[in-house]
DNA sequence: CCTCATGCTACAAATAACGTAGCGGTACGC
DNA sequence: GCGTACCGCTACGTTATTTGTAGCATGAGG
């Protein structure tokens, strides 16, 4: 049985195999908790990993530092000695490109429920 | 066992709970495959379910009928009788959010890998 | 030494995703 | 009618991921 998914989520994930890096983006960020990890250090300076996984639900230890390691591993993210976690610059920019995010929730929620 | 995660990922996606409408779309966004739906709709005009699966991996037909039915739900994707699939309006206006992520996703790919 | 908090890991149980097969429905050509 | 071939969608058993709880080693400050 071929592992599709293990291969295509777990490995390459900075790999463009296909030629297309949004696709290692998109795979990257649509793991579990990944965007939202994103957002809460959006600005709210350096958090310890445990206020991260307050911030968070409380989502398990295990998930978080998953995410947490793909995400310095993705140089999106790091671990600044007796700060906590941060946004690299690069995460920071990746920020930018979600800002029109907010603005589109704000208004998606008001939508009408189908 | 409290079922945190369950309550908070397929209960109340439009839900304000936290009074933050950017969370719902976060959790919505953030389960797999959803991203990369919204993607592969983005220009290619309406797509039938099996060529949405085709293009997204060969993801398997149970995880992506759930994601399709979520994203009715959210009224980002519809199912055009006759024609296939495609963004909503609103969902357009997603897709346009998304749009610096394309262009960070080529800087990204150069980093060099930590 | 004790307490507390940090980053991080182990492990069993619960959940979600997977792959395969197949359903009912609607066209086609024959 | 009958056979094919699509369509959207579902069942079901297997595999992978997430969850929740507990705990480790380390360091700071009493």
């Amino acid at each position: 049985m071929p592992k599709k998914y293990a291969a295509a989520q777990k490995a390459a994930v900075r790999g463009s195999r296909t030629g297309r890096p949004i696709m290692a983006l998109l795979d990257l960020l649509g793991r579990r908790w990944t965007l939202r990890i994103i957002w809460e250090l959006r600005d709210d300076g350096p958090l310890t990993s445990r206020a991260l996984r307050t911030a968070c639900n409380d989502a398990s230890p295990t998930v978080m530092q998953s995410r947490l390691s793909e995400l310095r591993e993705a140089a999106l993210v790091e671990l600044v000695a007796g700060e906590g976690y941060s946004l690299t610059p690069l995460g920071r920019e990746l920020m930018e490109s979600f800002q029109p995010l907010n603005r589109f929730a704000e208004q998606w929620s008001k939508q009408p429920t189908s």
